[in-house]
DNA sequence: TAGACCCAATCC
DNA sequence: GATTGGGTCTAC
């Protein structure tokens, strides 16, 4: 008899810890199988942790441990293979510690959700075979006619569908034959169109000192700096052609793969076959096929985003972090990990270096760099030793700029726009909000259309005419009246690309304007169509969120413009200047890229701001230098740790009076350089029923925090009535 | 006194 | 995370 010990499917902090059942089949049973489990009433999936053999009867174990075992039966059992291999499971423990998340959220994480350990997996893609014909004795004698001819056809062209061979009675009389047989194959539904291989291009001499930097580098990770244009997509495939080389495989993460296509182009181009790819627009099941590929060792090259960290690629040399800078490679649900920081754990368990690439890093990947924690190459030039274009700040509170013709876009811009469309030159707008109008109210009463799900503002849609709330996805109609004093002058506030679309088109009637923004990126082929179009010329002017500032080479874009610089600086955290100074970056960089030289403008209401300053110049050495002492005077990330702690609770009380315990009593134990700051009532302070609050952890000794931490997130959350979702390493607040 | 509602305990 | 069972409240 075995003891089998599981986790269940439930990613709560009281049930992170195993439950043992008894098992007397013969079927194979290990750690990390799926079997079903029965746990309390209900039917769950578990996850085998360990396996213990027993020369004891049920009876004596329940008097010895006190509660009463159930059994896993034969059928129970889902997996013949382990789902992961050790190697995976250390990291899955390694991120589940180091993000106070419980393991088998994590383990569901790194997993396609048909091999997730949850019941609902089991309603996910399986394997999908096909039937194949082979040849088994190529053998003509005593054939007909018609069945020479297949056989010849499966002889000539080796193994081929069965659907494709044409009669099925032909085929069961060679199969009877001993001619040919059948066998299954695995199906995948996944196919990378075979692009037209590339060789490689002929490195600068710029790329070839960054390509012998990292490469000679005794540090486990590399920070590389490289300006918008500077190549350093030649310096990724040059890297991974190395790698190969040495017979080893390469991962590759990018922010976004609907928005960075051309990275994938450039390695499937480079590298054909070996390359697999993971993204969040693949189906379930395509997913799963690539999954399956790279386990079996049939990809070399994975590239994929954020979860792409955890692909079962063996034998890896190399994991690159292109755009290391963006957030969508932190997590916004549990666990909340950050994709550079698991490469790093990763690259340390698999020996291989990480390579962190960007125009404009974190400072926290800058000042490691410095510190000379990490090793550090850059490429301060554009590959085609064009500068980067002129950029002009356009004050917006300086009314001389603004005419009755637009209130979004000064003269200047204006001006600028209708030069470059007269040249037939193209033009793109950034604004980073969507919608129409970004908040109505009423001017009588003063009420304020916010969502009644979650209590943000709501958005005017102009395209369907709808209110929607960007936070939580709540739809509703346009009411055009008050709802509290039925007023029909409703005042509009903000705006975002749809009215800047509106503008464009009022001013410059005969332009082609395209936008691109979540909105129209929801249905992803979109993405792609208007990129390319813009991209061919088909359009002059794209507005667009940030989106569109990303990775994209538009040859003819001369001029670029962010309308509203400061909408990003309003944010409330911590990092709203360097996501200024970022967008403005890209902004910049992303005019006059070809033979024409291009000009770049930045309409703000803070003229002064550092970071709208030093992005107008790209002096990103300034501009990190000044937000480092920011950062250090107001006591945050890289000086200080932060760790996000959210209460929530059904009462409100409850959660209230959570979180002051909680400060207090982490206070009270006097941790050196430890502070907290709130509890704070967030702006969404409710959600489906539940009651928040935060308090913010700032300190600068994580070892000295984590026990602790640890011990008192656990007798909060045994307190019951109160649930605390931990976020290490935040990037809001 | 049945039904509604809430809360804490339990899960192997 | 979901269910349960016991306690208290409530309406007739």
């Amino acid at each position: 008899m075995k003891i089998i010990d599981v986790l269940t499917e439930y990613g709560t902090r009281s049930l992170d810890r195993t439950f043992s059942y008894v098992y007397f089949g013969q079927k194979r049973i290990e750690p990390r199988f799926r079997v079903k489990i029965s746990f309390n009433t209900q039917l769950l999936m578990g996850f085998v942790l360990s396996v213990r053999e027993t020369q004891r009867s049920v009876k004596e174990l329940e008097e010895e441990y006190g509660y009463s075992f159930k059994e896993i039966k034969e059928e129970d059992i889902i997996d013949e293979e382990p789902l992961v291999d050790d190697n995976m499971m250390e990291l899955a423990k390694e991120v589940a510690d180091y993000y106070f998340a419980p393991f088998i959220g994590v383990m569901q994480a790194m997993l396609p959700i048909s091999l997730s350990p949850k019941l609902s997996s089991l309603k996910g893609p399986k394997i999908a075979y096909e039937q194949w014909v082979r040849l088994k004795e190529n053998d003509e004698k005593g054939l007909t006619d018609k069945q020479i001819e297949m056989l010849r056809l499966i002889a000539g062209y080796g193994p081929i569908l069965k659907k494709e061979c044409g009669s099925v009675s032909i085929l069961k009389k060679l199969i009877e034959a001993g001619r040919v047989e059948v066998f299954r194959k695995e199906k995948a539904r996944f196919v990378i169109k075979p692009e037209e291989r590339e060789e490689p291009h002929e490195m600068s001499e710029e790329q070839q000192k960054a390509y012998d930097t990292i490469l000679n580098s005794e540090k486990d990770v590399i920070l590389l700096e490289g300006v918008t244009g500077s190549g350093k997509t030649e310096v990724y495939l040059r890297l991974s052609e190395n790698i190969l080389s040495k017979g080893k495989s390469v991962l590759m993460l990018v922010p976004e793969i609907n928005l960075t296509p051309v990275m994938v182009e450039y390695f499937s181009r480079r590298f054909g076959q070996k390359v697999a790819i993971l993204h969040s627009e693949l189906t379930p099941a395509e997913r799963y096929d690539e999954y399956r590929r790279i386990a079996k060792g049939d990809a070399s090259i994975v590239v994929g985003a954020r979860s792409a960290i955890f692909a079962p690629l063996k034998n890896i040399g190399l994991i690159i972090l292109d755009e290391e800078h963006v957030e969508s490679y932190k997590q916004d649900n549990s666990p909340y990990y950050h994709a550079r920081e698991v490469a790093i754990m990763r690259g340390k368990r698999e020996g291989c270096k990480v390579l962190l690439g960007s125009a404009t890093p974190t400072l926290e990947s800058k000042a490691r760099a410095d510190k000379g924690v990490y090793g550090y190459a850059s490429m301060p030039h554009r590959v085609n030793q064009k500068s980067l274009p002129p950029t002009s700040i356009i004050d917006l509170s300086d009314r001389q700029n603004l005419t009755k013709e637009s209130e979004k876009l000064s003269l200047p811009l204006i001006t600028e726009i209708r030069s470059r469309l007269e040249k037939k030159e193209q033009v793109l707008l950034l604004i980073n909000r969507r919608g129409y109008w970004t908040g109505i109210e009423c001017p009588k009463c003063g009420h304020i259309f916010t969502c009644p799900s979650c209590g943000g503002n709501l958005t005017f849609h102009q395209e369907d005419r709808m209110l929607k709330c960007h936070h939580c996805g709540f739809v509703e109609q346009y009411p055009n009246s008050c709802p509290d004093c039925g007023n029909h002058q409703l005042r509009r506030i903000g705006y975002g690309t749809e009215r800047v679309v509106k503008e464009i088109e009022d001013l410059f009637p005969e332009a082609r304007v395209a936008r691109m923004d979540s909105d129209i990126g929801k249905v992803s082929k979109n993405v792609e169509k208007i990129l390319r179009e813009f991209h061919d010329g088909k359009y002059d002017v794209l507005v667009g969120t940030q989106m569109i500032a990303k990775g994209h080479d538009f040859p003819d874009v001369t001029l670029s413009a962010v309308v509203l610089a400061d909408i990003g600086l309003s944010l409330p955290t911590y990092r709203a200047a360097e996501r200024t100074f970022q967008l403005i970056a890209q902004a910049v960089g992303r005019s006059g890229r070809s033979k024409k030289d291009g000009a770049a403008m930045i309409q703000t209401y803070n003229k002064g701001h550092y970071a709208i300053v030093y992005g107008a110049k790209q002096d990103y050495k300034s501009f990190y230098l000044k937000e480092m002492q920011q950062r250090r005077m107001t006591g945050y990330p890289p000086y200080f740790y932060l760790i996000l702690l959210e209460f929530s609770s059904s009462k409100e009380e409850k959660a209230v009076q959570a979180s002051l315990d909680f400060k207090r009593e982490i206070e009270s134990l006097d941790i050196e350089s430890f502070s907290t700051l709130g509890p704070i009532t967030p702006f969404f302070s409710m959600n489906n029923g539940k009651h928040k609050r935060n308090l913010l952890l700032k300190f600068k000794k994580r070892e000295e925090v984590e026990k602790p931490l640890r011990e008192l997130i656990e007798k909060f959350t045994k307190l019951g009535g109160i649930d605390i979702s931990v976020n290490v390493d935040p990037l809001d607040y």
